[in-house]
DNA sequence: AATACATAGTCTATATCTTGAAAAAAGTCA
DNA sequence: TGACTTTTTTCAAGATATAGACTATGTATT
């Protein structure tokens, strides 16, 4: 009931220093006078605090800008050389793992596919860690400057150094994921649904940019969501909200992977989906067959959009978004054939008021929004806490 | 993106003081010395706070409790009568107005009925203000000590100073209530759906104490949910969140008020279930015919259990909640008789791990519980800021 | 009764912090 | 060169939390 924030005058700096910093991440190259008007602080302040910055060599300099007249702006920056974030899918198919700097420029990239079906644990793991230490390695970067590792795996992940998870469809019961990795790399790790990483990757530099509530569908072989509940992705109390795609559409209705019926992902999954159109697939054919049914406008598309549409209504009802995303391979195929038809669908099944403030629009990243999300994870935790660093400054010389 | 919260020493005081005043308050009488570890702040600095708020007499001591051999301990405690909140609760059926002391002890009460149907806004707007001037008449309370008015009304409120509200089933579509009421009382006002509403008031004082990630389900004639997400009430972009009544829970289903087909309303409502049952009933004799429905054992209510465990396991898998509240005149009904079924299809229809982390319980407040929790808006805003009274605070003579 | 001991609460000195105002820096313009 | 403009830094003032010393107020023991 009690939330004790910030307590001591030390606290304050710390939070301003974050406020400050996360102002630059995301307003880019910025002088110090703007940031007084984006953070709220006084012109001391910032001179003060960005002062600290630079010295922690956490921000740059980079370059002038003409006032009217008068002195020119220096413009800041994030140094994106300060520090490396790692950023790792695991989907069905494959385990990606990638470098970024801290612009979210990929500097090394390292795949492994996985046999349709076969996610033994083992085998990710290894592909996990050997991942790593190739793109850190391939990058030049030094380990000394690598921030951390994200991680966006299926399933429910509970939060906790073990990072237990639990992904029935994935064959993955109790797996202490975090446990496992930590004893092969001494990088902090990060562990989340890859839905939700997605979905901060979309926050972040895709669709979402802009908007505090917000959901992120992903519509794949799977169907899964990320909540956005002002600003942050929104968690419960286990780590496992968002689990859109077994919500019940249909009572006693269609058989689901997860062992229950009339799931949402049932109807508009793309395995069901392509089931429900009688079409034979494997892994490797899905994503062509799907867009071709997709093209040809069959009644079972049209159906999927209806029970899609009235999914995405019952998110709006319950979370009152100021935007939806529809994402995930599958989910970006339908929109771009159909998304006018979903909106409809979804206004018809959505109460009218929160309806008419809640815009659909479709994803804007590409296949690796996961591991660019896990990335973000990482630089998350960068920005809030960059305190650590600055512990044994020296008094200033006179 | 940036959310600067605590910016100057000043700010961090106000802080302080609202984290400490809000552990007094719900702790209860407790001494100095544990309120240093219920907030974290150091003695030093609960001696200082304590003595503001003691000197602005919004706390006061409440009698000395022996220590084991040493100085006894001062309880302090909120002084209940420092000021007085009005709780509004508009429903089909009646406006019914309270005014409660910090305790929440009700010190007086207004009731006016409601025509069946006959929701005409200038009759409730007269009932709202009659009854406000009636309950501080009636108590005795000086008007100066009025904190403020906490009303709970049926549909959307949207935030602002205008708090417009659209409610389809209550005949009110676009209603500026706040406006309406603020050229009638000089009081600051809070306006709020009653499901949001009553469901603070049992995570304050009813079952929903001790979590911080609930979802109070409300069934009467109609259907809602107020959603808390880390302890607070979650509104979404225009406070619209929570409509759970009108998520669909069949495609294409059974017709709702709402003018919607296959709502979760449509099944689970308590005039949607008698109207399934082929009951005839008005307004008067709604809640005696669905408890003879009830405990009929009819399949109707067999079909009923089987939505609403349904519904509440959508809940349970989009929020993951610790504590699902059951509320509502006829959720009560339906949980006392119903609450292991109602379980089990809950558990039937929802992933394994969030249903097992989420317990399903009975509300435990009765049919006050939407005036009382519209009374702690006002408490709640006034735990947060009681700063402004402090400012003219004499320097002390020495 | 005097003393020792224990616990609760307050006071003081100190290190920080933010800020407004003044000063300095770094340009343009005439 | 000097007036002017705009950005950034410096400085003094005011406010805060904290650690640790100190005071207050009991019980237990001698």
């Amino acid at each position: 009931m009690v939330r004790p924030e910030r307590r001591t005058v030390r606290d304050l700096r710390r939070g301003n220093r974050a406020v400050l910093l996360r102002a630059l991440y995301f307003a880019g190259p910025t002088s110090r006078h703007e940031l007084t008007a984006l953070t709220g602080l006084s012109a001391a302040t910032v001179s003060n605090v960005t002062g600290d910055l630079l010295a922690d060599n956490i921000i740059i300099e980079a370059g002038l800008v003409d006032s009217d007249g008068g002195r020119p702006r220096v413009l800041l920056r994030v140094n994106p050389t300060y520090g490396f974030a790692v950023g790792v899918d695991v989907g069905e198919t494959h385990v990606r793992v990638e470098l970024f700097d801290l612009d979210m420029n990929e500097l090394a990239k390292s795949e492994f596919a996985l046999r349709p079906g076969a996610h033994e644990v083992d085998v990710v793991v290894r592909h996990i860690l050997t991942g790593i230490e190739a793109v850190v390695a391939d990058s030049g970067v030094p380990p000394s400057k690598v921030l951390g590792i994200g991680v966006g795996v299926p399933g429910i992940v509970e939060r906790g150094p073990e990072a237990m998870i639990h992904a029935q469809t994935f064959g993955w019961d109790s797996v202490p994921l975090g446990t496992l990795l930590r004893a092969g790399t001494p990088f902090p790790l990060h562990i989340d649904n890859g839905a939700k990483t997605m979905g901060q990757a979309e926050m972040w530099f895709g669709a979402g940019r802009g908007s505090r509530h917000a959901v992120i569908a992903l519509i794949g072989s799977g169907v899964g969501a990320s909540i956005i509940a002002d600003g942050v992705t929104y968690r419960g109390a286990n780590s496992s909200a968002g689990e859109w795609g077994h919500t019940k559409i249909a009572i006693g209705g269609r058989g689901c992977r997860c062992g229950g019926r009339g799931c949402l992902e049932a109807y508009i999954g793309a395995e069901a989906v392509l089931e429900r159109a009688g079409i034979d697939f494997n892994t490797s054919t899905e994503q062509a067959a799907f867009a071709d049914l997709v093209a040809s406008g069959s009644p079972v598309i049209e159906e999927t959009v209806e029970y899609l549409g009235a999914g995405l209504a019952n998110l709006i009802n319950l979370f009152n978004p100021e935007r939806i995303v529809v994402g995930g391979w599958a989910g970006l195929l339908l929109g771009q054939h159909l998304l006018t038809t979903i909106k409809q669908k979804a206004a018809e099944n959505c109460l009218t008021q929160p309806y008419s403030t809640a815009s659909i629009v479709l994803g804007r990243l590409g296949p690796d929004a996961v591991a660019l999300g896990a990335a973000t994870l990482v630089v998350d935790e960068f920005l809030l806490s960059t305190t650590s660093a600055s512990v044994s400054r020296e008094p200033a010389v006179s």
